[in-house]
DNA sequence: GCCGTTTTCGGCCCGACTGTTTTCAGTCG
């Protein structure tokens, strides 16, 4: 027996798909390899529990046959072939832009063109402009794509983006022919990284506006300019982003709005859902097959309504269970039902601003309770709290809580997790603290049984309330420490522990698959922000979406309940 | 390759844009 998971046999399966793709063969052959790689992904049980892969939807007996060849030997018949047949050195060169499946073939065959070296050998020689179907701008564009590749990353993580969304909104909403506009694409469904930028916006003067678009001042690149759709690069210092621009007759922008918004898969089981009732989705509305009248919606609920679903939320758009579990999706948390933040830094540790100064902001935010969580001694390069001080700091806290009645401020503590497994403070001190925080900021790179003892002690500590960012990723730059998440999981409700979602672009830790693992097995979440200036309190969003990613509902998120539930919940188990 | 409350064969989501053509294939989302 091979020893591959899941994730293996996923990946042999879109190999499988790349390389008939690139041998040319037909279309449909190979989006069955990656619909049953979706199925398999889909399912929520490991191969192990799977007996039978073929009873999955969109799994046959033939894929069915080959799964299970990689279950037993790690690798099939049709792979081996391919990868004799195929220089592995093609694959990489689909994501240069504009090349697929069929003209990379071509190259192979022609030219023997067979990695990225050789691609641009033959660009150079002008060989490929004399293909058919090629031509001189078709090398050109393939050149400068092989010399950038590798050089940028492939999505963005979105605190690089922010700026970008930021300005186009007031530059849009400046321009007087568009009617209405909305960011759709994987920004708005929330995402960790986005690719690009999707825009839609309505306007009986797309060529005007379009004009305008592409005049933008910060656009150093023009992708494409047609009657409905520009493309183009916007530069914001070191970033370049890529922003596409739908216009589209306000008519059709609910349409459009859902369109783009996505995801693929989403609209994919959409449009089946409208075949089977003898209709057809497309950006512009809802074709009837018998009479050909298309129907217009003002608004995406009422395009949902139409198809008798709730109007689901971007954030789940996914193409997974969103349509069969439609109904829950009205349950799930909004930025509404949020009542407070619980892990927030002020200047008597590495903070910018006073608690003063962060009760206010708070205050102004409506919050009905939240907490001060300075760091703990260990952590001294951010000036953590000594015994002494923390007693000051917190005396400070309570005799201004004291005045207040419009938010309750909770005494807290963001404490370490010693790299030896021992923690910062004795109980002594931790008894008297409303909120205790558990965290990791030292010795990354130990082994994950030395990790999961550190986190088991801070789990099992009575007085423990949460474990903040439990992976210690930062999207885009740095993988978690070895975290056996399962099994953090698993202590967190042994020994009711909260796990918090950070809400904080660069972290969004719990990501929300891991999130939703824990509320299925009935662990408690808590979103903050670990704001270390007021201005970072307005990251609570992200780590809002980031939950209603992982469908979590709101009874979940400890930060929906009433102050006087959440102390009781804090203090009656210590 | 997968699938079937009209089908075991003939479909498989739909449309824009580009660059190559001179009516369209390939790519992309």
């Amino acid at each position: 027996m091979s020893d591959l998971n899941k994730k293996d046999i996923i990946d042999l399966l879109e190999r499988i798909a790349v390389y008939l793709e690139i041998k040319g063969e037909n279309a449909f052959r190979v989006s069955a390899y990656r619909k049953a790689a979706q199925a398999l992904e889909r399912d929520e049980r490991s191969m192990a529990e799977i007996d039978d892969p073929s009873k999955l939807s969109g799994i046959g007996k033939g894929t069915a046959g080959i799964i299970n060849d990689f279950l037993s030997t790690g690798t099939t018949a049709l792979l081996d072939e391919l990868e004799e047949e195929i220089p592995s050195g093609l694959l990489p060169l689909l994501k240069l832009p504009g090349l697929g499946g069929k003209k990379i073939g071509k190259l192979y065959q022609e030219l023997g063109v067979e990695d990225a070296a050789s691609l641009k050998h033959a660009c150079e020689v002008n060989e490929v402009q004399n293909l058919a179907g090629f031509g001189k701008k078709t090398e050109e564009k393939i050149l400068t794509a092989v010399n950038e590749m590798g050089k940028r990353p492939d999505r963005l993580a979105l605190p690089h983006v922010t700026a970008a969304v930021d300005d186009l909104y007031e530059f849009l909403t400046g321009i007087p022919d568009i009617v209405r506009f909305e960011l759709a694409g994987s920004f708005r469904r929330g995402r960790e990284t986005v690719k690009d930028l999707d825009f839609i916006l309505s306007t009986k003067a797309p060529e005007k506006v379009g004009e305008t678009l592409v005049n933008h001042p910060r656009v150093t690149e023009v992708i494409g300019h047609g009657d409905t759709k520009v493309s183009v690069e916007l530069t914001f210092g070191e970033t370049i982003v890529p922003v596409d621009f739908r216009m589209v007759e306000d008519e059709s922008f609910a349409t459009m709005l859902h369109h783009f918004t996505g995801s693929k898969d989403h609209n994919v089981l959409m449009r089946q859902i409208a075949k089977a009732r003898g209709e057809s989705i497309s950006e512009y509305g809802v074709k009837d097959e018998a009479s050909g009248d298309v129907r217009h919606f003002e608004t995406e609920t009422d395009f949902f309504a139409h198809f008798d679903l709730p109007w689901i939320p971007p954030e789940v758009r996914e193409g997974k269970h969103e349509i069969d579990d439609a109904p829950e999706t009205e349950g799930l948390i909004t930025l509404a039902d949020m009542q407070g933040d619980l892990h927030m830094h002020t200047t008597w540790s590495d903070g910018a601003q006073s608690i003063d100064d962060m009760i206010d902001a708070c205050r102004k935010k409506k919050y009905s309770f939240m907490a001060i969580t300075d760091h703990s001694k260990y952590l001294q390069v951010a000036n953590g709290l000594s015994v002494e001080r923390l007693k000051r700091q917190h005396e400070e806290i309570r005799e201004t809580r004291g005045k207040l009645t419009d938010i309750q401020v909770f005494t807290g503590i963001e404490m370490d997790i010693l790299p030896d497994g021992s923690l910062d403070y004795d109980d002594d001190v931790l008894s008297t603290i409303d909120f205790v925080i558990a965290s990791i900021h030292s010795s990354f790179s130990q082994d994950e049984e030395t990790m999961m003892k550190r986190m088991e002690a801070a789990c099992r500590n009575p007085h423990v309330a949460m474990i903040a960012h439990p992976t210690g990723r930062l999207i885009g730059r740095r993988d978690g420490y070895a975290v056996n998440l399962d099994r953090l999981i698993d202590l967190a409700v042994e020994t009711n522990t909260i796990l918090e979602i950070n809400a904080n672009p660069n972290r969004l830790d719990l990501s929300a698959s891991w999130a939703e693992k824990a509320q299925e097995r009935g662990a408690l979440i808590s979103i903050n922000t670990d704001a270390h200036r007021y201005e970072m309190l307005e990251h609570l969003p992200y780590g809002v979406r980031n939950a209603r990613r992982g469908w979590l509902r709101k009874d979940t998120v400890v930060n929906t309940w009433s102050g006087e539930r959440l102390l009781d919940h804090l203090w009656k188990n210590r």
